[in-house]
DNA sequence: TTGTATGCGTTATCAG
DNA sequence: CTGATAACGCATACAA
């Protein structure tokens, strides 16, 4: 390991004091600008890089902020970590990021780690069944703010970056009767989490406004993957009679579900339409295509490191506002046509 | 902000000295297990948190490795960065992960930062076209490991994490052969990188092999995006003689092409049969079910991290090791099932 | 506009 | 087994 280039070595060099290096690096307006101008190319000549470990040692910021996701190998949650990666770069930030698994342990060593890490910040998306949050505890504790996305919850003051789920739910419920549909079946999570519980009420809004009735074995629980896809297709096609249109929180799930209907002959979206969630790419593999929620994940990303960050820097305080809401249409494809557009 | 409480705390409330504390928190063998317990005890009630600046300033290693991606938002890629994070984090190791969004110039910028944030130690996928290496060059310099993996390139000793791309492309093409395809095409991106090059090489061995002939009509170069899928379908469908089978060197473009095919009327895989790579959700999803090669990138992500790992905790030289190979085994569906087996 | 002096919290060296 | 003390590199209060 050869020794580093200091700000004790510029300032050696220069037989100028430290701290006026330091003030220089700095950009601060108590130097000439000649002083300046003759540090900085001493910098570059001599590699000096600084060192973030002393700064922050007496600065107690740490330019970076940390990511607790459920899961980082999903088409949504990497896109959103590609948002959130490309806006926090952009205004200074680094990003560590950790997953939890689905458990709420892990995502509690995961906010440990991260707080010992003295993230300046936490964005996190919330574990499927999450529900005692005390050890975020810590951070509030230390000023550090936290704001949630998609998987969200009510918090002390911390803000939450979303989608309107009920009202997308509703939107692609609504969507099948407006087709059609009158004998309607939801697939989705454990209403546990916010997304999965607004979903379920929103499809029920749906029902209650077209007037249709609503029983509970129109929902079908399990963990939206592609083997529940097939799971849940064994069951709606045993259901008599047989559902018009199925509102899946999912797009994999979906799919799969749709493309094991239609091994056992039944027709999409003639006989069954389909609704998905997400917007994953797999909707245009998809046949027929796949209607679904387009869920921003990228901009989801975008604006939270955004917000996150314009917090820090003080310039707008999160606490004031308590949700930011995305906007989440619906992208009607073939799998719910059943009128034919004139 | 509250004072945080340092070791000179603990030290100051037990009467001891710093340095007792310091030595018992690392677990140092010349303290006595008395002395240990005590001072964990108050740590632990005091809420004491090691303050890794000045750890690290002192002992200049980070426990942190950074990671630097083409993309964020892929199955593959996000499966790899799952792998790693749990590895990494497993072993008391946290990860920056920065993306070059394919771009050389990002590439080299998200180097400097992790430079900066003196990681110990860095896994890279390299950018689309990246051939200049320099702005690794300072990482060698200050002895800081480098591991490829993916994406990878001869640069100094650097080991290198992938699969045999190759014998891959090969056993992929083969296997089209052996369903009786005569009039083979590959769908792949410019090979300027490893994975591209290799692909091809194998897909072109696996014909010399057949005694078949080869052409550079044969291979069709664009993005392997989706919509490089439909282009792709347009070329091929042009074709005279029709191919009567596609390797493609991704999943998501395979199976668009393949039913964009579809909706032409060509039959698959009669007419054509497909076989694709990565083993994405979607295979699963396309109808026929896509063939394809398993890259198994969660472990991928799990031996890269494993391997800088175990290199910085000093048990193994990566540079004794040149290439780490991972099985990549051809998943046969019923996308490339021309012969019914008997 | 610049310099002096000090502390941020650890760890390691040396001494006991 | 334990203590005193000197770095690590930077930023700032205070002085000049």
């Amino acid at each position: 390991m050869e020794k580093e280039v200091t700000i004790y070595d510029l300032a050696h060099k220069l037989e100028i004091s430290p701290a006026t290096v330091s003030r220089a690096l700095q950009d601060h307006p108590a130097i000439s600008k000649k002083t300046k101008k003759k540090i900085f190319e001493l910098a570059e000549e001599m590699g000096y890089r600084t060192n973030n470990f002393a700064r922050n040692l007496r600065n107690k910021n740490t330019n970076t902020i940390g990511v607790i996701v459920p899961r980082l190998d999903s088409y949504f949650m990497s896109t959103v970590i590609a948002g959130i990666e490309n806006t926090a770069g952009n205004l200074g930030y680094q990003i560590i990021i950790s997953q939890s698994s689905e458990q709420v342990k892990k995502e509690a060593s995961s906010a440990n780690t991260l707080f010992n890490s003295r993230v300046d910040g936490l964005l996190v998306s919330l574990a499927y069944d999450t529900e005692d949050l005390s050890h975020f505890d810590i951070f509030l504790k230390k000023k550090v703010p936290i704001i949630f996305f998609d998987r969200v919850t009510d918090y002390d003051g911390c803000m939450n970056i979303l989608i309107d789920n009920r009202k997308a739910a509703n939107e692609a419920t609504r969507h099948l009767i407006q087709q059609g549909c009158r004998r309607l079946v939801h697939l989705t999570a454990i209403p546990k989490r916010n997304v999965y519980i607004d979903r379920l009420e929103g499809f029920k809004q749906a029902l209650e406004e077209a007037g249709l009735p609503y029983s509970e074995d129109q929902v079908i629980i399990d963990n939206l993957s592609q083997e529940a896809g097939v799971r849940a297709a064994e069951i709606i096609s045993k259901m008599k009679p047989l559902p018009d249109g199925v509102f899946v929180s999912n797009d994999n799930c979906a799919t799969v579900c749709m493309i094991t209907l239609k091994k056992m002959g039944i027709r999409i979206p003639e006989d069954i339409a389909f609704v998905g969630f997400n917007n994953d790419p797999v909707c245009k593999v998809a046949e027929p295509n796949l209607t679904t929620i387009n869920y921003p994940g990228y901009e989801m990303g975008q604006v939270a490191a955004r917000s996150l960050i314009s917090h820090l820097s003080g310039a707008v305080n999160i606490h004031a506002t308590t949700a930011i809401t995305l906007r989440a249409d619906l992208i009607v494809r073939a799998s719910s046509m059943r009128i034919k557009s004139s």
